[in-house]
DNA sequence: TAAAAGTATTATTATATCTTAATATTACAA
DNA sequence: TTGTAATATTAAGATATAATAATACTTTTA
């Protein structure tokens, strides 16, 4: 009968179903195995596109639109270094919880 | 150049593989506003489906198939108690996971 | 400035997910 | 044993995601 979040005033619904969806769509972000492999990988250093490939063994498209999905939750950025691109993960919340669910 | 799992023989490639799927699937479960909110809930205390129906203000049908994909994912797992069915959170790494993304 | 390397974007097809009404199941009570 | 409450399942249409070939953009080097 207690404990729902979702059942006090309409504010109150609003501004936690904000939080709901926020926190949902970065773990949609990293809901893939092969993102998930992308950000473990960027967490024990940065990162060209061209080594996540590789590593992967993935047509270079199919990483670089994975990529732009974990850059556009805010769990990755790139910094321009030349002609590569490197990558790391940004997002603090995320990096515990990758870290947790695989006991690093 | 370095830190990327999958650069190692095929056999490491296939099982560190199905660790991220396996951990994948998990996140995909909880990846959704509705079931983010379901498990949150459910942390505070054992909850049966009218309940969690009542706060989110959705479909019985709805909920119940949201219910039903966590527990598909061996996320949550339910009890029978006469009419009602008691649902609570049973793992770990998620209990866990939820509770750090949301500060609890 | 032309070529090449590294990366991003677009377009397309296939597959998966979401929502919900309708229907079924299960357990209790009259 | 019939009715009702709590929950699950099915079916269907709408929407979103996945993979990838083709193409474009950006930066460096010759």
């Amino acid at each position: 009968m207690e404990g729902f979040p979702l059942k006090n005033s309409a504010i109150d619904i609003e501004k936690d179903f904000k939080k709901y969806e926020t926190i949902a769509e970065k773990l949609k972000a990293i809901a893939h195995p092969y993102r998930l492999c992308i950000v473990r990988g960027l967490l024990s250093g940065e990162c060209n596109v061209t080594t996540i490939q590789e590593c992967l063994n993935l047509p270079q498209s199919t990483v670089s639109q994975h990529i732009s999905k974990l850059k556009s939750a805010g769990i990755i950025e790139g910094k321009r270094n030349g002609l590569e691109i490197c990558y790391r993960v940004v997002d603090n919340d995320i990096i515990n919880a990758v870290k947790l669910l695989f006991n690093d």
